[in-house]
DNA sequence: CGCGGCACAGAGAGCGCTCTCGGCGCGGAA
DNA sequence: TTCCGCGCCGAGAGCGCTCTCTGTGCCGCG
């Protein structure tokens, strides 16, 4: 049941069309210098036989796979949330399948992982990877890089030391810290106080940076440390709250963060957003609206950040092919690529 | 600096340790029937050259990918809770490394993306597919059956007619919603409405019928109709608290409907659980220990289905490579597996 | 009328691997 | 010693495709 009838081969097609096998490849493929007439008996037969290309024979021969690799450190996309990963994931689906290449997803949970990822990545099964790095001592990238594919990264590497031919897509953490922090001095709040991520992972740091620039003054202890979660929100708003029982503000790293804070908010007797106003980060959606009050807080284009990794990876695919004639890279090739954010206005700032 | 040296061959190999093809052959696969010293010639020299198998050429003679693909329809996934789809993916990536199996990701989206998924399967790139079907009119089943691979479903497919040689894995909707009633009666709750969620969905029936067995005699007015999204949820809430001011519990489809249910609650001065006792299920996790108060809700194990899927998935392929004896299909084939679901109290009920 | 050129089709090699089959050497039985 | 059997290894075919190279027919031009 299982085992249906042998897939009919280019041989059966061409036999059917009475051509011969590469006739049949040339239509099949691009199609050019076939006669109309020949051409459509091909495709006929093609599709009396129901002929699909084994690309497992193609690959050998071509070396191409039409396949990319798509690459995640399972615990970090957790913690971060999973709906952010599952968007990303969409967008570069999408983006993929438009292209025609399909998506292998490679989910590593620890060392050795890594090395069977590396090994996979090194055995050319693919023609390129997308990445997510977040960690600063991500053993990832230095894995990929190894294993000599073309590689695009999601969310800025800790690395980013010089060399600019690492070509990553990451979302302005740091403006959209900034255009948080400045809606709520718009507000009037002068005692804004914000809540860390987990400071060795890019965002978190670029989100403080943020911060930082708006708010080049403020007390060190207005900067309390969180780690993503609703959990660590809890207990930095309560030490915050504890060193400076008269601030007027609080920016999340992200929204998680911002739902425990604003738990302890409440259990304070502080009105959000009359006595503080919160912003968190993400507008992670089921959470985002979900909060009492709902959640005012920064988005980001997290599919279309997918889709922008998986275009850019497409397109350095493609100059290999058919590399243009000038010298080296391309002048000015662009390394990072930052998406904006917007700020999301809801009850709570 | 794309393109590394070009990759080592088996006969590279196979120079360098002075043998045949076929005996490197025999050492990387199995390794039966190679004395140890050649046998250690070779691995020293596969480690030396760094040799990785050209999976391309295996699997054009093989006909094994060692690849299985997931299939799921995107709008769906979305709306079903993001978290959910990715833990399930956890669970399925989990399996299918340990086995050195592939996880090739299609998400559907629309009637054209079906037929490209039709495509793909029936192209005989993977080994299998584990496809997640929610929908009664899902149009998926049958495309995956048409292309006759090997499939495992993730939830009970609305078309379970009798064929018994559909293999599915779901949790126990119907026995974990009985579970949740039966906990609101034993709190002594008297009126208890259910707001369903999509009635095309499986799951939603499924929980719907267990509810219904518990309260067989409930009026046919508390059973309102939610679509899984919080605000369908209120809307739900609204139009029970309209016709049954004195309702006392109320158990919801999913945790989201329970989030926009609190809402309302909440908002019509019911105190949750003093007046009105709230049960959700999913156990989302962002969601149901955020709301105010954190929700009683049904935990399933997901992570868990989808490493059963990809068990039962590979488990089928393998007896296609080695059937056994015994006539047919072995006696009472498992063509549904349910996973058992738990409560989790926590303060709404 | 003959030749070069062009547009198209076919023959055939070869991608890197697996796997069958045959050969070879060695040990034990006759 | 001869022969068979067995365990191990190598030769070689072939998986389904692409792509180059060659061949063929036809047109235009001299």
């Amino acid at each position: 049941m299982t085992d249906t009838a042998p897939r009919p081969t280019l041989e059966a097609v061409a036999e059917r069309a009475g051509v011969s096998r590469a006739t049949v490849s040339r239509v099949v493929n691009g199609a050019h210098g076939v006669r109309d007439a020949l051409a459509d008996r091909v495709r006929r037969a093609v599709e009396e036989l129901g002929y699909v290309p084994n690309q497992a024979a193609r690959s050998l021969v071509t070396r191409r796979h039409d396949a990319v690799a798509v690459v995640a450190a399972e615990p970090e996309t957790r913690v971060f949330a999973d709906p952010y990963f599952a968007q990303q994931l969409r967008g570069i689906s999408k983006e993929l399948t438009a292209h025609d290449n399909q998506l292998v997803l490679l989910l590593t949970e620890g060392r050795e992982d890594h090395a069977r990822v590396g090994r996979y990545l090194a055995g050319g099964h693919v023609d390129g990877a997308l990445v997510f790095s977040l960690h600063l001592d991500d053993p990832l990238p230095g894995l990929v890089r190894g294993a000599g594919v073309p590689t695009v990264f999601g969310g800025r590497p800790g690395w980013d030391d010089g060399r600019d031919d690492v070509v990553y897509v990451d979302s302005d953490n740091r403006g959209g810290a900034r255009a948080a922090v400045r809606h709520l001095t718009g507000l009037g709040r002068t005692r804004i106080a914000h809540i860390t991520g987990p400071l060795d992972q890019t965002s978190a740091a670029d989100r403080l940076a943020g911060f930082r620039d708006v708010r080049a003054d403020a007390d060190a202890g207005l900067v309390a440390r969180g780690d993503f979660t609703s959990g660590g929100g809890e207990r930095a708003m309560r030490e915050l709250l504890d060193r400076y029982p008269d601030l007027d503000a609080v920016f999340a790293a992200n929204d998680l963060t911002a739902a425990g804070a604003l738990r302890v908010l409440r259990e304070r007797g502080r009105r959000v957003p009359d006595d503080v106003a919160v912003v968190g980060f993400d507008d992670m959606l089921p959470v985002a609206e979900e909060t009492d009050p709902p959640l005012t807080t920064v988005r980001q284009d997290i599919e279309g950040m997918g889709r922008l990794m998986a275009r850019l990876l497409l397109r350095g695919l493609d100059r290999d092919t058919a590399p243009e004639p000038t010298t080296g890279v391309s002048a000015g090739a662009p390394s990072g690529v930052i998406l904006p954010t917007t700020l999301v206005r809801r009850a709570s700032a």
